[in-house]
RNA sequence: GGGCCCGUAGCUCAGCGGUUAGAGCAGGGGACUCAUAAUCCCUUGGUCGGAGGUUCGAAUCCUUCCGGGCCUACCA
């Protein structure tokens, strides 16, 4: 077997939010492949890095009050914890943001430019009214123009699943600022893709390169026709790279420089190893692979490739694309609990589970992922603990004194057997046909286990004249559990490593499945996993729900950003604003209904003292006047007095909420004075 | 509206032109006790979504219908 050179990536996670158990089919599927290429002997290095820039990320930082960079930092090492969780070992991970992507989008945009790829363009489009940043389709709501539904967004209905473009929306208002956005004209620049329209045919009707779902759907939907350009550009404010010569008034669009992330993350880890970044980017004997979603297929199978031929970088030798995750036949859904954070995953099961359970269900084509709970409990209980770990936990104690036989003995032909079976096995690896790979490795388990049933070396053990025997069936058994490990340690790399302290000899090459171990001694044999508890696996998904009630789930809290979207901060105030409000501690002494009032609360305010104000509160269909009575609020005390129809109003108190039921007080705690000033 | 994928035992799937359609799990019966109530043996269970067609022969190829999922709808 020569050995072969291959970069793997997954898809840059965006930095937008936590890893789920979505993400992780992708990761988790990609960590398997990368293992086996390394276990076969081959040069093999993962890249990924996180997807930092865009509108979204904008947005979240503002919201947090956060500078974009501390945001995606803060995201980041999130994203690091939950994969290093999960097992996934990437030999890089970096982020787009970095000055080595900054300077390799530089140089494609430079070599697009040469090959006279980028037109300049005007384009109508919504911008923010208060910080002037074009708002994507998903970042504008309003009133959908055919059914009059409230609250949708800019690209489409929920309600009537009418399509339309954000400026047909009725009352349209920015997310970013909860404003009504303004119509702009502005200069964008675009990749003329159509000039590379023969290259794209040929390169994605290979089937080398894409499944051939992929290449049908791509014919059908984009090349069948003249490829429309590509728009690459948004103006500033933005999060991402300046487009040089622009004078910081343009930024590449965040999937501009998203796949050059993979890019920068080789160069990352070559400045670390010393290796060469056109070894790997630059040179034909080296194989590039992709693993993404089915949701991504349009940028990587189409720009990308055109992005790196105009560059003159290698193609990607194969683009693996999966489907989504669902859980139990449905979307992954928060309030049902089925969008399970890795965080969460992990508090309450172990990665090992997730692992072998996506393992057992991946096959090499698009079809979404089906997660059934109950299934993932009887598969990993029967599969892993059952037949595969068993076969250790069962064999090993009994030669903890003696160790493995010296010379293989008869085993009726089980060890060859699955040594031929090597083969088989890797190229279900090979093709991405894990479920293939798991039945394949678990049809041995089913032979081994009847063997040591039939050797009954419970009985052997007994009989002293028998011990010989003993060790032979033993050294047969623990060698069959062996070949097993390897077959599966690209999935279970954590076993693997405990089998291989069991026997003394770390598994780190296929082919040790190919000659028994013989001679060594065998450790104590430890507990290697657990079996899955159904109840934890509820706990997780009570917890995943309970996460949901609270609002919008964020890497720094669980409350909604709705709130401050729907009232953006004020302009910034001085110390001396906020003094010439005089805010005070008052009891409400007498509280009264305004019968021809719709919300009006008529409430008496002491103040201490002789001193009290009336107050007209609009509290009415939040609290009952009796409620009130002896309560401490807070009033704006120095307030002009206002004349209202039912008589004159001496101030205010303060409340939070959105009106009407949902009006909140704020009370002072016991022990606060009437008369006293907040400071 | 267009496109793609799927529909085989209760569940998850394999088989993709050729002997009486298979596996694992679940169900039923038995055995064993080394092992994380694990394991082993036996066993129930399917007119391969429906209907046509091609063929000596179809779960397997073609057409069509039904059901499910996903992606799209001049946006990527």
């Amino acid at each position: 077997m020569s050995e072969r050179r291959i970069l793997v990536t997954s898809a840059l996670p965006y930095a937008n939010g936590p890893i789920h158990i979505g993400h992780l089919v992708e990761y988790i599927q990609t960590d398997i492949w990368v293992r086996f290429q390394k276990l076969r002997g081959h040069r093999c290095i993962y890249l990924c890095a996180d997807d930092t820039h865009g509108t979204a990320i904008m947005k979240s930082a503002r919201q947090r009050g956060v500078s974009e960079s501390d945001f995606i930092a803060a995201i980041q090492s999130e994203h690091e914890r939950d994969f290093s969780g999960f097992h996934i070992e990437f030999d890089n991970y970096g982020s787009t943001d970095s000055p080595h992507n900054r300077k390799l989008c530089e140089q494609i945009w430079q070599a697009l430019q040469e090959k006279n790829l980028i037109v300049q363009r005007q384009v109508t489009e919504f911008l923010d009214a208060t910080t002037g940043e074009s708002l994507p389709d998903r970042f504008v709501t309003g009133t959908c123009p055919k059914c009059q539904a409230d609250d949708q967004y800019g690209d489409n209905c929920d309600k009537c699943g009418a399509s339309y473009t954000a400026t047909d929306l009725i009352n349209p208002i920015s997310t970013v600022s909860g404003t009504p956005p303004v119509l702009g004209k502005q200069d964008h620049f675009f990749v003329q893709i159509e000039a590379m329209h023969a290259f794209l045919d040929a390169w994605t009707q290979d089937e080398k390169h894409l499944q051939v779902e992929v290449a049908n759907y791509l014919k059908g939907h984009f090349l069948h026709e003249p490829l429309r350009d590509w728009d690459v550009s948004r103006p500033a404010p933005y999060f991402g790279f300046p487009i040089p010569g622009t004078d910081e008034n343009h930024y590449w669009y965040v999937w501009f420089d998203a796949p050059i992330g993979y890019m920068a993350s080789t160069q990352e880890w070559c400045d670390r190893t010393g290796e060469e970044f056109d070894t790997w980017w630059r040179d034909d004997q080296t194989e590039i692979h992709h693993f993404i979603g089915k949701d991504i297929q349009y940028f990587h199978c189409l720009f990308w490739p055109a992005m790196l031929k105009a560059s003159n970088y290698s193609l990607p030798t194969r683009v693996h694309i999966h489907g989504f995750l669902t859980v139990g036949g449905e979307k992954m859904s928060k309030s049902k609990g089925t969008f399970v954070k890795a965080s969460t995953y992990l508090k309450h099961l172990d990665p090992n589970y997730l692992r072998y359970y996506y393992a057992s269900k991946l096959g090499p084509h698009v079809d979404d992922l089906d997660m059934n709970l109950n299934e993932l409990v009887n598969r990993v209980n029967a599969d892993l603990v059952g037949k595969f770990v068993n076969l250790g936990s069962r064999t090993a104690k009994f030669v903890e004194e003696c160790g493995l036989a010296s010379r293989y003995p008869d085993d009726g032909g089980l060890f060859a057997y699955a040594a031929q079976s090597g083969d088989k096995i890797a190229q279900a690896y090979e093709h991405g046909d894990y479920n293939r790979a798991m039945r394949l490795i678990m049809s041995l388990a089913d032979r081994a286990n009847p063997y040591v049933e039939s050797a009954e070396p419970w009985k052997l053990k007994k009989d002293p004249a028998q011990l010989g025997r003993l060790q032979d069936v033993c050294t047969v058994a623990l060698n069959l559990f062996r070949q097993l490990a390897i077959y599966l340690s690209p999935v279970l790399p954590q076993l693997a490593e405990k089998v291989g302290g069991l026997l003394g000899d770390p598994l780190v090459d296929w082919q040790q499945a190919q000659s028994p171990l013989l001679g060594t001694s065998v450790a104590r044999f430890q507990h290697m996993l657990k079996r899955v508890d159904e109840k934890d696996v509820k706990l997780m998904i009570e917890e995943s729900k309970e996460r949901e009630e609270e609002g919008t789930s964020t890497a720094h809290g669980t409350d909604s950003g709705e709130p401050l979207l729907a009232e953006p901060l004020a302009d910034e105030c001085t110390i001396d604003d906020f003094t010439s409000v005089d805010l005070r501690v008052a009891r409400v002494i007498e509280a009264a209904d305004v019968p021809e009032a719709n919300k009006l609360l008529k409430l008496t305010l002491s103040l201490g003292g002789e001193e009290t104000r009336t107050v007209f509160a609009g509290i009415k269909k939040a609290y009952q006047p009796e409620a009130l009575v002896g309560q401490l609020v807070i009033m704006v005390a120095n307030l002009k007095p206002r004349k209202m129809k039912f008589g004159v109003s001496e101030g205010m108190i303060l409340a939070a909420g959105l009106g009407e039921k949902e009006v909140f007080m704020l009370t002072a705690h016991e022990g606060a004075s009437p008369g006293q000033r907040i400071h």
